[in-house]
DNA sequence: CTGAAAGCGCTTACAG
DNA sequence: CTGAAAGCGCTTACAG
């Protein structure tokens, strides 16, 4: 492996001044500049990380820690941040938490070993509690950790669209099927659903709205989507709003099962925008978060100069209209 | 933060014996080791990893390069690589090639400068040129990455469970949906598949058998399948097996906008056992790969003191037989 | 504008 | 069995 030394001998100059030629200091002549580089290229000389993070006290490491990394939304964003991270010369680690609050804290405190520049934390459970002491910067993205400033999507102008959505189709019978209400995404797009319908339909006495709370699994939808649809036509809610794609994607089986045509008696809307939204049949609205733009701020946040921010930040989510939602039929 | 130097201070020994005893030498008196475990235990005495990797020239990193993360088979992967590695007191840098050699070759260059115990790398396209050259051991895992050794599903073996499953559920009427013959993935699991059907049917004057070449992607099932479905009943055949569970699942549309029942009138096989294969109705039958055994295989074999392996080794697979694949009817 | 030197925190022969 | 010392490759005041 060559060093510094070797350069320096090369080029004909002081090991100090390579270090000023490869940290771009400003002070080194052209012409000196020139030889270094030279006696870089020819050499193949590749800086040891390791020394420059004995003498910095920082690598070219951010470190991210996921629930779970086989989940589509969070591979989705560990792909992003490595993304954003390469175009800033950052390596990623990468660290699952298994949603386990104790796994959490060692596998933080693995990466900070590491002398990262930065951490990014998608929190295991709501508001996970805080033991490590550090100042390396650390932000929470989706998932709030600790007291750390989060970035997530907006979810609850997401789910305001979806209410707007099936609102202008002529929908006066909704159903919304909930996340679990001990969660903060739960509440959150809950709270977006039914605060901008209240709006809307304010003047509107025809209006019947329901509320069921369930998980963001397949059966949760599926259970509460037959109870919902075991009405009468007449009776029974022309669309159904759900807060996750899997919830409404059981919600649409049990419709096909029961004989009801979506969209054409049943409009459903799901939450995400999962891979799988796009495959089934008829295509499945939803809402889908901008993981480009949620991982670039957070990377952006990490290695800016510029301190910490102290406000959360939200970044807009975006409707996908598809098949599974459709005007109200005319009776 | 705190160094060897508060540690020694504090036990009232040299930086050298907390080195040893750090590293488990068992040169030390148990007396000394605990006066200084102590120490170490009392300051929250942490390792500085860089420092040590300036020293032996290895940091307690694995280095790991995918073509794309997002991909739910990779991410699996991942996540196991990452657990064993975190067994083994590792941390795991990830990297995405985005399926492109160039690009794969800078996230190596990227990796290799941090100074990993080894890296393991699922080729970007077959069998991708190298031209880094490093001391640090590296496996290629799935898809070969240049003459470094393989690890992967038993790609061959697997399929040749499928042949046997459905020869022996009675189907004589048999069409395969093989992968492109240009992928080493793809022609080792058509292999596999016909080597063993003519195994079995060799004495069985009965048997009919057509392949038909596709991508392994949604549509080309679509495609191939609505081709093979459209004769009639009597000679179409009753079972297909698809080189992935993408191609299964489109067949399986195919055979439902026809009107054909899976599984009384036709059965159909995939490959990979995606998540989805658990959700399309009915259940597919696919061929699983044990990603915990290759990726325990492949963090052992980097870690291990023994020598890097001098032949590809292959994980068995397992046939997960679903509600697709089910007994010919009887005429 | 350039160079010589100190030192980051650790490990490892080597001497005792 | 333990300690003193050298040195890994780099950066950064400091002197010139």
């Amino acid at each position: 492996m060559k060093t510094v030394r070797d350069v320096a001998t090369k080029a004909g100059v002081s090991v100090g001044t390579v270090s000023k030629v490869l940290s771009n200091n400003p002070t080194v002549k052209p012409a000196l500049r020139d030889r270094v580089l030279t006696a870089v290229a020819d050499l193949g000389y590749k800086p040891n990380m390791a020394a420059r993070a004995l003498r910095t006290n920082r690598l070219n490491i951010l470190g991210l820690v996921v629930p779970d990394i086989s989940n589509p939304f969070f591979a989705q964003l560990a792909k992003n941040i490595e993304a954003e991270a390469a175009q800033q010369a950052h390596m990623v680690m990468l660290a699952n938490s298994d949603d386990d609050p104790d796994v959490e804290a060692r596998q933080i405190e693995g990466l900070l070993a590491q002398m990262p520049k930065g951490l990014i934390v998608v929190g295991s459970v709501d508001q996970s509690k805080v033991s490590i002491q550090t100042e390396v910067p650390i932000v929470s993205v989706d998932r709030r950790y600790g007291d750390y400033k989060l970035i997530s999507a907006d979810h609850e102008a997401g789910s305001a669209l979806v209410a707007e959505h099936l609102f202008q189709l002529g929908h006066r019978r909704i159903a919304y099927i909930s996340g679990p209400q001990s969660t903060e995404v739960g509440r959150l797009r809950r709270k977006g659903f039914c605060d901008r319908l209240q709006q809307l339909a304010l003047a509107d006495a025809t209006m019947k709205f329901q509320i069921v709370e369930g998980h963001f699994d397949y059966a949760s939808g599926e259970d509460i989507g037959r109870r919902l649809l075991s009405e009468r036509a007449e009776l029974r809610p022309t669309a159904i709003a759900a807060a996750s794609d899997q919830q409404a994607i059981g919600a649409l089986r049990v419709a096909r099962d029961l004989g009801i045509d979506v969209p054409t008696d049943l409009s459903i809307v799901g939450f995400d925008d999962i891979t799988l939204a796009n495959l089934v049949v008829p295509r499945l609205t939803s809402v889908s978060q901008n993981t480009v733009e949620i991982a670039r701020m957070a990377v952006r946040t990490l290695l800016s100069e510029k301190p910490m921010p102290t406000e959360d930040q939200f970044v807009e989510t975006i409707l996908c209209a598809r098949g599974s939602s459709g005007a109200v039929a005319i009776k």
